[in-house]
RNA sequence: GGGCGAAUGGCGGAACUGGUAGACGCGCACGACUCAAAAUCGUGUUUCGCAAGAAGUGAGAGUUCGAUUCUCUCUUCGCCCA
């Protein structure tokens, strides 16, 4: 028997899959189809294990679909502009588009190698002028629609890349992809104007039943909608101001205002910019960070004015104005009340400035003595020391009620504030999409006329010059638009803005007129099944959801809102973090080990190696997998099998050499039992009722029925156990005689249930046994999943006493009848009254007695 | 600090609407084959106990005839936000 040569049938059935375009994705209206879409990758150089994980979970879904038949939509494609691409064109003196090609080239040989089910006559890539000239035309179809604006704006300054970065891409402070902390900067920048779509986006999510909860409680919190109430206060001081304006979602605790607060960034902070103290304020501003976190962690520091505020509900009171640093130009009005007794960050402050702290909330149950010290009490209670506002409940009641009192007293008026901001789009960067816009020499703005679209990046390009290429090139800068000469924009979109609406282009892949079609539209979004992992929950998800808003927006051709009916985030793959003795990170493949516990540097025995925790596979700590070696050592259905083996899509898993290996065995040892039972089919006989058939269609069909549940519920890691169970039992069972019709039925059922996660093995089964290749998921016929009889336990108190085989369905005066037969329980009721007893038919029977 | 989630053998993990806890895999042990080893196959493997039996799903309480599953409190860990 000749051993299982996987290299030889994986590369039979990849061929095959490709000359007969066995993925190929057409609309047909007579079928219900099945939009299966993975997040596409970065064409980084190669394929690492999480686009394995990613990849195959999506690919064992497409194929279950496609045999359900479903019409299946399983496309792939390139996620190919960005910095990377620049970088490595710096260090290697390639083009950027040289390198992504390159890289592009390697991944889809290794994603095919994989074995996916990929439609690839749809491969997109978002460099291709192809693509991007479609995005063009949406910038300027959103720009007419006034969803896209310029404004000059202070930035999240990115020293290392040299870029602009969105709010949601600055991590800790510091850049999401250089690490580098963020500065603060003033420039001119191009807004798309998601936050006019801040309510409608909070709203869907309840619409959205099959994303997982967590995505969208971080969306909610990061819409970030509160309520509350804006209000003037009346200033009287130095300078030419008589109100602020402030933003509270705590109008209620109005009795406990003790200062004002502004930032550095409002408007009044133009009478100080002579201000020698105040320069230097800002300066130590600067300093410590200007994130929300560092800001939430740091010390606050204040700058008093000689400015007093009025407590709009207490004529007789005047409090100081200060600039502060927690104050956030970006949120509410850049001015908030301070009332130290009910929030952290007011006390903080107030105790270093020395500033009343006024109780004006007690918790429940409390005296009206209760007095806030050195914590804020910010928790639900009951409202003191504030007049008219006293012993309303805290903070429901009352916010409503000091709502009403301000509108009727006409300080301020209820307001709903969002944390969304507009998504800023300008990268100052060669390597993206040219925003289709100009400028005349007054610096007046022309967006480029759609007959001179597209605007191709230019090829040859300066790479080494600082900052952005693009500014040198006064050439292709030139552009006349309405006779009048103009200077084409050299900010390049940000590269969310590619991946923001790819979904829909996977639809209409060739369309040459427009970024997709209507009718393709039609049929196939939404995604039925988004695939990716959970680190796009925010970014990636929200631009894209925006996006199909804003393609909607005054467009009664496209009425889809929601791009992703269904999301599941994959977990990441992880693997243990191995150090020498000097702290250096060493990779898996430098070490050895004797004994499996202790490890050491390949071939230097002496040199010992500790063992650190799994951590997510990453360069840094050199505990990346190759994907492609395994593939080349134990093929593709192996590495798809263990990938998802271990644990359940959602967590993380983690990787194990040993792993792998079972899986690798597992393929043999399917083999093997594959060829006994060829050899079992070809002897059988056509005499009816023989001793395997039963216990076979049996197994089958619970088979079929647990599988297609495990599938339903992505536990993918339980079906990997039911298909051992299923070597396990074709192992034993073979040795039975069986009728060949049932044998052949069954078994190629049994396959069918395999092929989603290792496609090639299974289709050289078929191909071997001769069996007319199915491409029907089987049903499960209802008859066979349950036994005769049933195991029935017998509980006496509560606790197992013993299993009774019985008949199926048998009442509980028969069952009581039997077990008062089986010693070993009798033993138990010996001497005993029988208080009560209850029964579950086919389940169990518990019987008290008396002790 | 807030939100969400998790905690089950030596390890990864199963367990339908509350009804036999530990499926399946790894590891380990023993056995077969072999001069030997690897590979492969077979048997066993929650803990304590020779056994009968007892205990047992992070800790503690509660609901229930019955709780890994439901409720409350706590501990630890993870993720997200601050």
């Amino acid at each position: 028997m000749e051993r299982y040569n996987f290299k030889k049938v994986e590369k039979k059935w990849q061929d095959f899959w490709i000359k007969n375009k066995s993925f190929k994705s057409q609309i047909n209206l007579k079928l219900k189809k099945f939009y299966c879409l993975e997040m596409f990758p970065y064409p980084s150089g190669k394929i690492h294990m999480g686009h394995v994980r990613n990849y195959t979970i999506g690919d064992v879904l497409s194929r279950y679909k496609s045999m359900q038949g479903f019409n299946v939509l399983h496309p792939m494609g390139w996620d190919s502009f960005g910095m990377p691409a620049e970088n490595a064109a710096r260090e290697n003196n390639l083009h950027p588009k040289e390198w992504t090609e390159k890289n592009i080239s390697v991944m889809k040989s290794q994603l095919k190698s994989l074995g996916l089910s990929i439609d690839w006559d749809r491969e997109i890539s978002t460099c291709n002028e192809d693509y991007y000239k479609h995005q063009q035309l949406f910038f300027i179809e959103m720009y007419e629609k006034g969803l896209i604006y310029r404004k000059e704006n202070y930035v999240n300054w990115d020293p290392i890349d040299k870029t602009v970065l969105a709010n949601e891409q600055v991590i800790d402070g510091k850049g999401w992809r250089s690490g580098a902390v963020v500065e603060r900067k003033k420039l001119n920048q191009w807004f798309f104007n998601i936050s006019k779509f801040s309510e409608n986006l909070l709203e869907s999510l309840n619409s959205l039943k099959n994303w997982p909860n967590k995505v969208k409680i971080m969306q909610t919190n990061w819409i970030g909608k509160s309520f509350g109430c804006e209000i003037n206060f009346k200033i009287d001081g130095d300078i030419p101001i008589n109100k602020i304006k402030c933003f509270t979602t705590r109008p209620d605790t109005l009795f406990g205002f003790s200062f004002l607060a502004v930032s550095i960034d409002h408007p009044i902070s133009k009478f100080y910019e002579a201000d020698p103290s105040f320069i230097k304020f800002k300066d130590e501003c600067s300093r410590t960070g200007t994130t929300e976190e560092s800001i939430a962690q740091g010390e606050k520091i204040g700058f008093k004015t000689k400015l007093l505020a009025t407590n709009p509900l207490n004529q007789n009171e005047k409090v100081p104005v200060y600039f502060a640093n927690f104050v956030l130009m970006d949120y509410g009005f850049g001015a908030v009340f301070g009332c130290p007794g009910h929030d952290q960050r007011d006390l903080d402050f107030a105790l270093k400035y020395n500033l009343p702290v006024k109780t004006v909330v007690k918790p429940s149950g409390e005296s009206d003595n209760f007095k806030v010290e050195k914590e804020a009490f910010t928790g639900a209670g009951v409202i003191i020391n504030s007049k008219f506002l006293n012993d309303l409940k805290a903070p429901d009641q009352s916010i409503v009620e000091a709502i009403k009192i301000i509108e009727e007293k006409q300080i301020g008026k209820k307001t709903i504030n969002f944390r969304l901001k507009d998504w800023g789009v300008s990268r100052q960067r060669y390597w993206g999409c040219p925003i289709p816009m100009a400028y005349d020499k007054d610096g007046n703005v022309h967006p480029i006329p759609k007959d001179k679209l597209p605007i191709k990046l230019p090829e040859k390009i300066n790479l080494k010059a600082k900052g952005n290429p693009l500014n040198y090139e006064n050439e292709w800068r030139k552009i006349k638009i309405n006779g009048l000469e103009c200077l084409k924009e050299t900010d390049t979109l940000d590269t969310f803005v590619d991946s923001s609406w790819y979904f829909l282009r996977f639809c209409s892949p060739n369309d040459k007129k427009y970024g997709f079609d209507y009718e393709d539209i039609k049929y196939w979004m939404p995604v039925d099944q988004y695939i990716g992992g959970v680190e796009h929950a925010i970014l990636h998800l929200l631009y894209s959801r925006f996006f199909t808003r804003a393609i909607a927006y005054k467009n009664k051709n496209f009425s889809l809102s929601e791009p992703f009916e269904s999301l599941f985030t994959q977990g990441m793959v992880c693997h243990e973090t191995y150090k020498d003795k000097n702290n250096n990170w060493i990779s898996p493949e430098e070490i050895d080990s004797v004994d499996g516990k202790n490890f050491f540097i390949k071939n230097q025995p002496d040199k010992k190696v500790v063992v650190g925790p799994p951590e997510s596979m990453s360069k840094s700590k050199k505990n990346t997998i190759d994907p492609a070696k395994m593939i080349e050592n134990y093929g593709a259905d192996a590495v798809r099998l263990f990938i998802l083996s271990d644990s359940p899509p959602e967590k993380d898993v983690q990787w194990s050499e040993q792993g792998m290996h079972a899986s690798f065995k597992f393929i043999q040892k399917f083999w093997l039992v594959n060829n006994r039972i060829k050899e079992k089919i070809e002897t059988c006989s056509n005499d009816n009722n023989q001793e395997g058939d039963l216990d076979l269609t049996r197994f089958t069909n619970q088979l079929i029925n647990k599988v297609n549940f495990n599938l339903e519920k992505f536990n993918y890691n339980v079906i990997i156990a039911n298909m051992h169970e299923t070597y396990n039992f074709l192992n034993k069972i073979i040795e039975k005689k069986f009728n060949k019709k049932i044998l052949i039925e069954n078994y190629s059922k049994i396959l069918i249930i395999m092929s989603p996660v290792i496609p090639h093995i299974i289709n050289e089964c078929f191909d071997i046994n001769k069996f007319k290749i199915l491409e029907k998921w089987p049903s499960v016929n209802k008859k066979y999943l349950q036994e005769e009889t049933v195991s029935i336990v017998v509980q006496i108190n509560g606790k197992k006493r013993g299993i009774v085989e019985i008949g199926k369905d048998i009442e509980e005066e028969t069952v009581m009848d039997l077990i008062s037969k089986e010693d070993n329980i009798n033993k138990h009721l010996k001497n005993k009254k029988i208080k009560k007893f209850f029964f579950v038919k086919n389940r169990l029977i518990n019987i008290l007695i008396n002790d």
